[in-house]
DNA sequence: CCGCCTTGTGTTACCGCTAACATCTCCGGC
DNA sequence: GCCGGAGATGTTAGCGGTAACACAAGGCGG
C-alpha cells in the first residue's frame, strides 16, 4: 500500500533484531557516507547524478524513511502546526479544519489539533500549552467568542499565531464580513418593503453574533427604521423555536433576520406550528448557508460563509509568518453572499 | 497566559544571542547534573526530595520545556496518534474526530490529522504516508466507504491501527450498530400498521449504508412483508429531495425509512411541496439525529447515534495496542437509540 | 606547469534528551 | 573497623539526522 508502489523492506536486521532502516543503512548499500545521502535526501548542494541515483535506488531498495525527530532536534523545525478550535461539530469550524490541514499539508506542514473544554481563557492555555509542547511552529486559533479572543492577546509571543474569526488583536486575523453580511442581509428585506424587521442574536460573547447584530441595526437606522426587537438566542435551533414562539404571540413583525441557520430552522419550525407562512406572513434569513438551508421548510434565504478560503487564507497568513515574513497584523475579511431562496418574499399590506 | 500562571522566561542569552532553555540551563541553575533534571521530569528513580523540589524550581524559574524532538530521538517514542477521515465536516465524523481528540490528549498523546481528498485506495495511501512520515504511534481511521475500508485491510502493518465505520478485517473495529438500528426503525414503523415501507438507501459502496438496507430488509421480510422498494441516494438533502419527489408520485407506501437525516430534511421537502402530509399521510424516519432533527418540519423521529462513545472507545483501542496490548481484531458495536418525534404515526386506512 | 577555484564527497561535532553504567556516600551487620 | 549494599547522583554514549568545515580531484588562467 506504499504511495510508491514498492515492496520496500523498511527494515533490517542486525545481531537477529530488527532495526528501522537509517541512513546509515542506505549509505552503506549506496556505497557512500551518510552525509551523501543526507544531500540527496534534502536535495541540496551539488551531488552527482550517479551518486544521487544510486542513493535513490538504495533508499526505495530499503524502504528509507526519514526519522523527523532527529531531523527537528538538528535543525530545529518540527513542520507541525497547530490549530486550536472550539465546537469543531459545527459546521463551519469543522470546514475551516479540513481547508486548514489540506492546505497545510500542500505547504509541507503537518497539523495537530487540540480542541477547547470549554470556551474560557484557561481551556485556551491548556490547549496552547498542548499545542506548544510538541514544538508547532505556528497556531491557527478559531476563537469566535470574545473571551477567548481577547484571552488570544496575551497569548506567549513565542509562537506565531492567526486568529480566525477572533476579534481585534495585534496578530494576523482571517475572518468573514459579518457586519456586511447583517448589512446585506437587512437590506434586502428593506427592498421588498419590509420596515420592521426583528433579530434573533447568537450569544452575546461571540464577536459574529455582535457584528451580525449591529450590521442589522445599522442598515435599519440608514433606512430611517428603528431595530425595534432582538432577541438572544444561543446558535441552538431550540433557542431558534423558542425565540420564533415569542415573535408568533407578537405578530407585529414582518421579517425577522436570524443570526444563523440553525436557528432559523428552528423559528421556521415554531412558524410552522403557529400557523404563520413563510414569506407570505414573515420573512426569515438566515446565516451561514449549511448544506441542509436549501432543504428547509420553505427553503432559507441566507448569507453563504466561504469557510474553505478562510481556513486556506488564514493557513497562508500562518506560513508566511512561520517562514519569516515580518510579523503584521494583517486583516483578511472575506465577504459573504446573499443567497436567494424561498424563504423571504416582499411584504404583504393586510389592513 | 502560562497554565501555570508563572511568568517564566523561558529564554537564556549566552554570547549575546538568545537561546531556548534547555536542560543543562536548568542543571546549572539547581546545582546538579542534567540526567538528574532529566530523572526529575520523569518523576522516575529515586531523587531526593530536597534535589527534586530544587530543581522544580529552577525549572519553574527559567520557564523550561522539554524539547520533544530530543525526546522522541531518545526513547523512540513520539506520543503522537494519526486520524485519517473523509468528510470531516459532517456532523458524524467530526463528533468523533472531537472526543478522539479529546480522549488522546487525556492519556497523554497528541493528534495529528490527515483528510482523505478523495474516497479512493490513493488517497488513503497519501494520509497514511503522510502520518506514518511523522512517525505517529497509531492511526484511527475513519473510512466508512467500502472501497477504502478495505484498502485498510492491506494497510503497512507496522503501525497500530483501529479501524472506525469500517467493514471488517484484521484490524480492531469500533462501530454504531447499523443493522440493529434500520431494525429498530423498521420495527417501529411495522408495529404503528404500516406494510409497505420504503428505503432510501445511501451510497452503494458505503458500509453503513449497506448495513441500513440489509436491517430493513431483514426487518420487513422477517414479519412477512416484502421490501418493495429502495431508492439510492449519496445522503445529500438534494438527493432526499428527489427520491421524495419519486415517492409522491407513486403514492403506494405509506412509510419510508430514510438512510440518515439529512436525507430526510430533504423529503420532507419534497413532501411537503406535494401536499403530503407527514406522518397523516406517510411516516418518515431518519437516521443520525443531528443537532437539528428535533426542528424539522415536523420534528424527525430517528436513530441517535453516539459519536462520542465511538471516538473514545476507538481511541481506547488504539492505545491500549500501542501500549502493548497483544494485536486483537476485537469489534466494538455500540447501538443505536430510536428517538421517536413526529414524523410517524399510525398508519391511516382511508379506503 | 603551478596554484587556485570549483565540484563532489567525507569527517566531525553537535542538536537535547535518555539508557546504562559508574561512582560516591552513608548505613548496618559481623 | 571493615565490607557489602542501597540510595543518590554523575558520566558517557548514543538516538538519527544536519551544519560546517576539510579534503581530494579535476579544469582553467597565467
Amino acid at each position: 500500500m506504499a504511495a510508491d508502489g514498492s515492496d520496500a523492506i523498511s527494515e533490517v536486521i542486525e545481531n537477529g533484531v530488527e532495526r528501522r532502516v537509517v541512513m546509515a543503512d542506505v549509505a552503506r548499500l549506496a556505497g557512500v557516507s551518510h552525509m551523501t545521502v543526507s544531500r540527496v535526501l534534502n536535495d541540496s548542494t551539488a551531488v552527482s547524478p550517479t551518486t544521487r541515483a544510486r542513493v535513490r535506488a538504495a533508499m526505495t531498495t530499503l524502504g528509507y524513511r526519514p526519522n523527523t525527530a532527529a531531523r527537528a532536534l538538528a535543525t530545529g523545525r518540527t513542520r507541525q502546526l497547530g490549530v486550536v478550535s472550539v465546537n469543531t461539530t459545527l459546521f463551519g469550524p469543522a470546514s475551516m479544519l479540513v481547508a486548514i490541514e489540506r492546505a497545510a499539508r500542500d505547504a509541507g506542514y503537518a497539523v495537530s489539533i487540540a480542541g477547547m473544554r470549554e470556551p474560557d481563557r484557561r481551556s485556551l492555555s491548556e490547549a496552547f500549552e498542548h499545542l506548544t509542547a510538541q514544538s508547532v511552529e505556528g497556531i491557527v486559533a478559531i476563537t469566535p467568542r470574545a473571551a477567548t479572543a481577547a484571552a488570544l492577546r496575551d497569548a506567549p509571543g513565542g509562537v506565531p499565531l492567526v486568529a480566525v474569526e477572533g476579534g481585534e488583536g495585534p496578530m494576523p486575523t482571517v475572518a468573514v464580513d459579518q457586519y456586511l453580511g447583517a448589512v446585506r442581509a437587512t437590506r434586502h428585506l428593506l427592498s421588498l418593503g419590509h420596515r420592521r424587521i426583528a433579530h434573533i442574536a447568537g450569544p452575546d460573547d461571540w464577536h459574529e453574533a455582535n457584528e451580525r447584530e449591529r450590521g442589522w441595526r445599522d442598515a435599519l437606522t440608514e433606512a430611517g427604521e428603528s431595530p425595534t426587537l432582538v432577541i438572544n438566542g444561543d446558535w441552538s435551533p431550540r433557542a431558534g423555536y423558542e425565540a420564533g414562539l415569542a415573535l408568533a404571540t407578537r405578530r407585529d413583525h414582518t421579517a425577522v433576520f436570524v443570526a444563523n441557520d440553525q436557528m432559523a430552522i428552528g423559528v421556521l419550525r415554531a412558524f410552522a406550528e403557529a400557523g404563520i407562512d413563510v414569506p407570505g406572513d414573515i420573512s426569515v434569513v438566515g446565516f451561514d448557508d449549511i448544506p441542509e438551508a436549501a432543504y428547509f421548510a420553505p427553503p432559507l434565504t441566507t448569507l453563504r460563509q466561504d469557510f474553505g478560503e478562510v481556513g486556506r487564507r488564514s493557513l497562508a497568513l500562518l506560513v508566511a509568518q512561520v517562514e519569516g515574513a515580518p510579523r503584521s497584523d494583517e486583516r483578511v475579511v472575506i465577504p459573504p453572499d446573499l443567497v436567494l431562496r424561498d424563504s423571504t418574499g416582499p411584504v404583504q399590506h393586510k389592513n
